[in-house]
DNA sequence: TAAAAATATATGTCAGACAATAATCAAGGC
DNA sequence: GCCTTGATTATTGTCTGACATATATTTTTA
């Protein structure tokens, strides 16, 4: 779980109390403040954000710490400012969707079905190719690391999930260490994301689990036999297996069908901006 | 005064209508100068550079605008400040190597061979998958686009080089785009490093060129058919032939950076802590 | 009506100052 | 003598206020 959520809200004009609260600088807080709002469609897509100074006054900083926020926001591509114009919110496919904050505020944001499946997809092409590279060049020491995971997760499954989760990110991630490729192993963020979303959206992640340890002990069991074929099949198979897991929620939400027989679904999905009309 | 030419007045008769580089701000210019001397290994990870005051003195910007190209380094992953421990330097493992700007400043910097061999080995997972996905899913319009790039890239090659190599990057966009999954489309900006890259390292890209235009055909041709298989076996034949192409550049490299006898090709590099002894 | 000039407004930048914090160093107790 | 504890101090974090610059909008004029 993540903790020092943001606390929205202590605008007040007060005179500098202490406040510990806010051990993270102002830009920081503009910054996930922000970013959250954006991501939760309350700004829609070329829509402009209030002026600085508006934006400034709104949440309690002055216009510097703001637009050190701003920048930040700006590098993540979620926004563009220009001189006069103002700062429009950019659309969702220009943003640094593999940026650590960008992804946490999707988790956070209420599920958008079309990213979980994308990120998904996304996992079954990275992954295996990582487990498969990692079969190759593993070290032992890391291998010990990815068995050790594993070890972890089997141990407690039963009882604490949570546990498990985050064993099981270790697991992903010493794969993707263990593939030796800078570029790679960059996804961590990703995969974080991606169990975080599982556990808001399944009603049961432990179930979940207990149908997959077998499949992650054959990845980990193919990587120390240095069977780069098998482990990128294995890697294949826990995937599927999560996909099947994920798809009765992703069934609750998502209209659009992705595997048609014949693409003759022109427009496959991408329907207007409708951000989420849950209540 | 003798940095400060930023008075006022020194070119108030220019026309400056298409200065990109100039037009951006002074903390896009602190981003950028500080980027490359990063990414360019003037300064080791680890290291402290100076102090906010210190560096503003030395670029010739205030402090606040500093701290928002320093903000924007710190979303890249590049550094790390704190509270009176100042920025440090940040390895490389953690900077964000899909960032458009750190690419950039790789491409610019002396060539790292070892990063792109691993971007090579990015594209050769990435693409492939990105071509399957797209004959599945691309819309006429789509198809159109890759269509035309690969006409414009044939009809460039034999005299224009450059155009070529800008329409092979349209050419691998319009793929990704016609992939309709947001973080497969966050990488067209890697691509576009790669192909900076091969520009500058290999030879004569010409030849190259001249090699792959089956090859693009094959990929484009396949998409056009729908045909998902085919496409993805076409864009790694497409890609083996461009590691075929810059092999020879990274030989000359790693043999230029070691004195040794050859190290033994079918081992990859990266001779760690522990050698992978099992192989 | 349409083009050109003037105005207005929001961003870009700067300067100086103060507050908060943590590294450093000095003093004291065991 | 070594470790703990407190004062010092340097550096980042933040604010106020202002001016410069560029562009959107309005007004004026041909």
């Amino acid at each position: 779980m993540q903790r020092g959520e943001t606390k929205s809200g202590e605008r007040s004009r007060a005179p500098p109390r202490r406040r510990d609260a806010e051990r993270r600088g102002k830009a920081d807080g503009v910054l996930d403040h922000l970013g959250q709002q954006i991501v939760a469609g309350r700004f829609a897509p070329g829509q402009k954000l209030p002026t600085e100074a508006e934006l400034g006054r709104q949440l309690g900083v002055s216009r510097p710490s703001l637009r050190e926020g701003l920048k930040a926001l700006a590098v993540k591509g979620l926004v563009e400012t220009r001189t006069r114009r103002g700062t429009t919110v950019r659309v969702k496919a220009r943003w640094n969707v593999l940026d650590t904050d960008v992804l946490r505020w999707i988790a956070a944001a209420p599920p958008d079905h079309e990213f979980l499946i994308d990120l998904l997809e996304f996992r079954t092409i990275i992954e295996p190719a990582a487990a498969r590279l990692a079969a190759q060049r593993a070290t032992p020491a890391q291998i010990l690391e990815i068995e050790r995971a594993y070890s972890s997760m089997a141990a407690a499954l039963p009882r604490d999930v949570e546990a498990c989760c985050r064993h099981d990110l270790a697991f992903h991630e010493g794969i993707f260490a263990a593939a030796r490729n800078v570029l790679l192993s960059r996804f961590a963020a990703a995969i974080r994301t991606a169990l975080l979303a599982a556990f808001r959206i399944s009603a049961n992640a432990r179930e979940s689990y207990e149908n997959s340890m077998a499949e992650h002990w054959a990845v980990a069991d193919a990587i120390r036999k240095r069977d780069a074929v098998e482990a990128e099949r294995a890697m294949r198979h826990l995937l599927a297996g999560t996909a099947r897991d994920l798809a009765p929620a992703f069934d609750e939400g998502a209209r659009g069908r992705r595997d048609g027989p014949r693409p003759p679904p022109l427009e496959r999905r991408r329907t207007s901006p409708t951000p989420a009309s849950k209540t």
